[in-house]
DNA sequence: ACCTTATATCGCGATATAGTAATATGCAAG
DNA sequence: CTTGCATATTACTATATCGCGATATAAGGT
């Protein structure tokens, strides 16, 4: 692993650092969609949805082809699903233990000063 | 999956989104390290090292212990490792694939214009 | 050719975050 | 308790990029 591939992993990864693109990305998990289609979908603004999905094109994290009037986009990059699912299984997990960390933050405090809410 | 979490996961792709961070844990792949062992393999700045170390601890990407007058970091999340996997495959076949592209591209170059560099 | 719809791009103000130098804090030895 | 080393934090400038409004390009129909 070369510096010069780690500084293009972070590129990569600051594809997916964005709240938009990720919207733009669950849209399209369940098939591809015209940018009208993801415009409705994500309430973004139309310019704002065209210049992310060119974003995600240029790394080929999608695809497009036109069909007539319209630009219909699509996941290109299976590995999406791999670190999507990856990253909602720690923030699953996350939120698993915090809940955890709150029962027994409840508990020390129940016993130490009597529960005094 | 709702927009919260979609926000949430856009935020931990960013703290992957810095090459700064990827060479800290890069640096941390092989095991345990303090801070000045950090510097030292990664060339930055203290301040900058433990400022992301730090960046890196707050979303428990990382685990902290102190050593006598050390601070001794250890990769905490194991999917890290999935992670950087996933994006390190996608730089290899990327690369295996442009150039497989520029040896088709020469291919035609010779073939439609007779070579001539 | 012109108009309409669909998509892409441009310029801008606002915001966020990196890196640096300087300084503060924590801990152990003498 | 003070000194010295290891780490953390602060204040600051510079850079990147987001969302927006406006505008440009592309394609089809009349």
């Amino acid at each position: 692993m070369t510096d010069a591939q780690v500084e293009e992993a972070a590129r990569l990864f600051s594809m997916l650092a964005e709240p938009a693109r990720l919207f733009l990305l669950r849209a399209l998990m369940t098939g591809p969609a015209n940018v009208g289609q993801l415009v409705e979908r994500t309430g973004m603004k139309q310019g704002n949805v065209s210049k992310h999905l060119g974003i995600l094109l240029g790394r080929r994290f999608v695809a497009r082809r036109r069909q007539g009037t319209f630009v219909v986009y699509e996941i290109a990059d299976p590995a999406l699903f791999q670190l999507c699912e990856l990253m909602c299984n720690r923030i699953q997990s996350d939120a698993l233990s915090q809940a955890g960390r709150l029962v027994v933050r409840r508990k020390n405090q129940a016993q130490v000063s009597g529960n005094k809410t």
